[in-house]
DNA sequence: TTGAAAGCGCTAACAC
DNA sequence: GTGTTAGCGCTTTCAA
């Protein structure tokens, strides 16, 4: 295409049509009594010249941007995949456009995009199971007048929230416990690095504790919330400690990464070492034996964050908080 | 955060500052010539009330938005997550942020997309694995004025291309020919239906017969490209034509839904029945027995077409063609 | 039902 | 080095 091509305005289309450009305006939003002559006049010569509204004039104006962001920790994770296409169905289907903000798991471009991001750029943000402090956080989102998160419990005047566990953690003592029953004892922890506040080993450790479970710290170890680490760490976690008979990962990623380790380990799962995930992306159905893990509606949880968000640009700034339960799906690896 | 709150402008800062608003642009432009003294005192104050450039007002006079779209037909199929991933990072770290549009593998949906897009909205559009056809793809891709295409061919005045074979249906060819190699005769396909021209199965037959392996054309079926999508087109298949003794899939996805009903079916694989995919997604090497596939560097397709689109944003209109080759990965399945 | 004027917040171009 | 002027293309407000 020519880069020199006059844009078609406003006024080209006025003078064209033999009316004022705030005729053609009135016609182009469908506002104000505009008598059908005039309009259909109007619609012809815009569609003849090609008219296209300048969104960029719109916005300083109306300060609109029909824009909202979505930041998200990686979309490479099937995980979260899911749930972004919920936020961008829902929010296409209103009108809006999602701004696409992939931190890659870091807590410091996480941090440069929220900054980066003000009211002129988007009408809304959600921000998807934030990798960074909630003292970072929380005043970041004050900025912002539409707000909601995924994972992550906010102040109620900050913005609306979903959650796809009850509590942070909920998941790994939920399948800690389900691993007890089944006879398991010494339960091992691949736990999240996440920069920002996770539960921790210490956290798995003590409220198993208060279930008369005990957990020795060194079962557990941190790890980044990729499959190579979980493959990594998990490796490390077996050979050091060749007694465990289960681990509770962090996410399926790390606990399909850590089930690769024990099968080259010689490990036989799930007779010699049982393994729970917590977020039932597609693979862990896939694989042998299939991962017992935590259900739960991704797409839906995306979906809502957009209708929650939605309702905040248009100016109803009731705090909101959305559950979605969890369910234990027991497969081949328990 | 108050909705009335008095937003920060140029005007602001200049007037705390003692200077003009021109003073300050360049200050926070890093243009023009300004005194040490100057700048620092208009820093100091922006900085002190918070001044963030309105984007809108910039883009109305610069014409540039800083945002690129990029439409994907499903970013749940981590072929297309990690192609995204690379061109959201290379975008970022050129000061771009990407618009995610992604069409959910429906053509009427990637039309409608890319009609509501312009140039007031982006300054580049990148469009992978269109799924319309190049007489409704072409002519609403030359209305931008910069573009990339991802698996798709373009008249060398629309865009630069970036390829992962080297023609349609390479791959599927390829692997037929290698499972021929292998002993197999009766070679399947499962063919992508993706609302544009693909390889259909009459090619797939005809260009193997002129290398002179014979393919009854009721051995190939089309599949939407989802997993669910293979599970139940495979199961058709191989229930259909037992005789089968291999099946090339057009994508890992659906080759891995084929695999699972091949199992199910009570195939052995790769003995009863070998399988070859098509981009080694990550799912792939994780199953049991791990799928034959091709591998290509799927993050570094997506960079690359943002760098291609970045030099169009740049003015430099030269086309430019990117071939990424891919590797046959032989694993389980074969 | 239609139009004129003003201005959103910024930068380009030119003056001083 | 710094300021003034003139818009970018649109919608809001008010007048006719």
């Amino acid at each position: 295409m020519t880069k020199e091509q006059h844009r078609v305005t406003l006024e080209d289309v006025a003078r064209e049509a033999g009316v004022s450009i705030m005729t053609v305006s009135r016609v182009m939003n469908n506002t104000g009594r505009i008598s059908e002559e005039t309009r259909t006049q109007v619609r012809v010569v815009a569609e003849r010249l090609g008219y296209r509204p300048n969104r960029a004039a719109r916005t300083l104006v109306t300060k609109r941007t029909m824009l909202i962001a979505c930041i998200m920790p990686d979309i490479t994770n099937p995980y979260f995949a899911e749930i972004l296409q919920g936020v961008e169905d829902t929010a296409w289907q209103e009108g809006y456009n999602v701004l696409l903000m992939n931190t890659n798991e870091n807590p410091d471009r996480e941090y440069a995009v929220l900054s980066q991001l003000d009211d002129s750029t988007v009408d809304g943000v959600i921000a998807c199971s934030s990798r960074i402090s909630d003292e970072q956080l929380i005043p970041l989102l004050r900025k912002h007048p539409a707000v909601v998160t995924i994972n992550r419990v906010l102040p109620k005047d900050v913005g609306s929230i979903v959650l796809s566990q009850r509590h942070i953690g909920h998941r790994a003592v939920l399948a800690a416990k389900y691993l007890y029953q089944t006879g398991r004892r010494r339960i091992g922890y691949l736990q999240l690095v996440r920069g920002s506040s996770s539960f921790t080993s210490f956290d798995f450790v003590k409220t198993l504790e208060a279930e008369g479970i005990t957990i020795d710290p060194a079962w557990c170890r941190r790890c980044p919330p990729v499959w190579k680490a979980g493959y990594e760490q998990g490796k490390m976690l077996l050979e050091e400690h060749p007694e465990l008979e289960a681990v509770v990962g962090g996410n399926d990623l790390v606990t399909l990464g850590l089930m690769r380790a024990a099968i080259e380990l010689g490990r036989k799962i799930p007779d010699n070492l049982a393994l729970v995930g917590a977020d039932d992306i597609l693979i862990s159905s896939q694989v042998t034996p299939p991962l017992t893990t935590f259900r739960m509606d991704k797409y839906e949880i995306g979906a809502m964050a957009s209708r929650l968000l939605l309702l905040r640009m248009q100016g109803d700034y009731t705090y909101r908080e959305m559950f979605f339960p969890e369910e234990l799906v027991i497969r081949g690896t328990t």
